[in-house]
DNA sequence: TAACAGAGTTAGACATAGCTAACAATACAG
DNA sequence: CTGTATTGTTAGCTATGTCTAACTCTGTTA
C-alpha cells in the first residue's frame, strides 16, 4: 500500500527518518551504515527519492525528509515496531528473530492485515494477565476494533500502523 | 531459510508443484498462465532452476522437478497454505486479501516464525469453541509446541511447515 | 505430406539495486 | 592557507527478473 516505491525504498525512506529521530544529522555515510550498503548505492537511492518528491538532498548537503516523504517514512516506521512487537510478544520468537522477520515483512503486508495485527497485539497486552478470554472475544474485538478491553465499548487505543 | 534461490525462483518451484499436483502436465504456458509472467520469462527461470538441479526441462519438452526441487516446492507451498490460513482464520482478514498476503510473506519468514504460526493455528482451531482459554495457555502452548489440546500431553498434530 | 496453430526459444531491451574504483568536494589541523 | 582525512559523487560493471518481437519447433489435420 505504501506506493509504487519499492522495498528499497521505503528502507531508504525509514533509515532517513530514524537517523533523524536519534538526533543526529542525516548524512550519506550514516544511512549506509545504517542500512548495511555502500555511499554510492545511497547517492541513486537518494536520487531516485528526490525525484519523487520525498527527500531534499542538496549536493554534498544533508538530508531531509519531504512532508510527503516523512509521512511515508512513518508509515514504515509504525509498520516495522508493529511487526516487531507481534512476532516477539504474540507470537513469541526471540527478539533478533523478530527483528529480522520484521524487516522483510513490513515491506509486503496490506493494511487490512496490518490493521487487524494492531488489534491483536492490543488485544494480547491488555487481556496478558486475564484467567479466561475465550478466542471468540478475541475474535470480536479483531471484528469490532476495539481490543484495548473487552466486555465494555471503550474507544479508547491509538496507534494506527495502516494506510 | 529455502536456500538462495530469490523470491522468484520459488514461485516458479511452487507454480510447478501445484500444476502437477492438479493432474496436468506442466508446460511453459502452464507456469506462464499461474504465475501471470510471459513465457520467455518462464524458459529464463527454468534455465536457471535447472542449473541449480531443481528442475529437469528439456528442450520442447515438459517440467519436472528434481527430488531436491521437490523438497523446496513442497515446503513452499507449505507455508503459503500455512500463511494463507493464519490470516484467513486467525487474524481474520478477507479470503482474497489473505491470498495476496500470503503469496508474499512465504517468501520472507524465517522457520522459527512460521513454526509457531503453525502452533498458533493449531491452537485457535482446536480451541474455537472453548469458552474459557487464557491467553497464558496460548503462550505456553506456543512455548511447548503441542497446541492441539490444552490440558492433557497428546502429542497429536501434524504438518509441519519449515525447514 | 504440407501447412498451420500452438508452444517454446532466442535476442535484445529495460528497470532495479547492488558493487568497486577513481575522482571531487569539504572540513579540519597544523 | 595548505595538506590530509573524511565525505560524496561519478562511471562502469554485475545480477536478477521482467518484457516484446521475431523466430523455431511440434503435432495435428486436411
Amino acid at each position: 500500500m505504501p506506493g509504487q516505491l519499492g522495498q528499497s525504498g521505503e528502507d531508504y525512506l525509514e533509515a532517513v527518518l530514524v537517523i533523524s529521530r536519534s538526533g543526529q544529522r542525516v548524512r550519506v555515510t550514516d544511512i549506509a551504515a545504517h542500512l548495511g550498503v555502500t555511499k554510492p548505492s545511497v547517492s541513486a537511492a537518494l536520487s531516485s527519492l528526490e525525484q519523487k518528491g520525498l527527500v531534499r538532498h542538496e549536493r554534498y548537503g544533508e538530508v531531509q525528509l519531504t512532508a510527503r516523504g516523512a509521512l511515508l517514512a512513518e508509515e514504515m516506521f509504525r509498520r516495522h515496531r508493529l511487526l516487531h512487537e507481534f512476532l516477539r510478544d504474540v507470537v513469541g520468537v526471540p527478539d533478533e528473530v523478530a527483528a529480522g522477520d520484521a524487516c522483510r515483512m513490513e515491506h509486503v503486508l496490506s493494511c487490512q492485515t496490518l490493521q487487524r495485527l494492531v488489534r491483536l497485539v492490543e488485544f494480547v497486552r491488555a487481556h496478558d494477565d486475564d484467567e479466561s478470554i475465550s478466542l471468540r472475544q478475541l475474535g470480536s474485538c479483531l471484528e469490532s476494533g476495539d481490543c484495548s478491553r473487552v466486555p465494555a465499548q471503550r474507544g479508547g487505543s491509538s496507534d494506527e500502523a495502516a494506510e
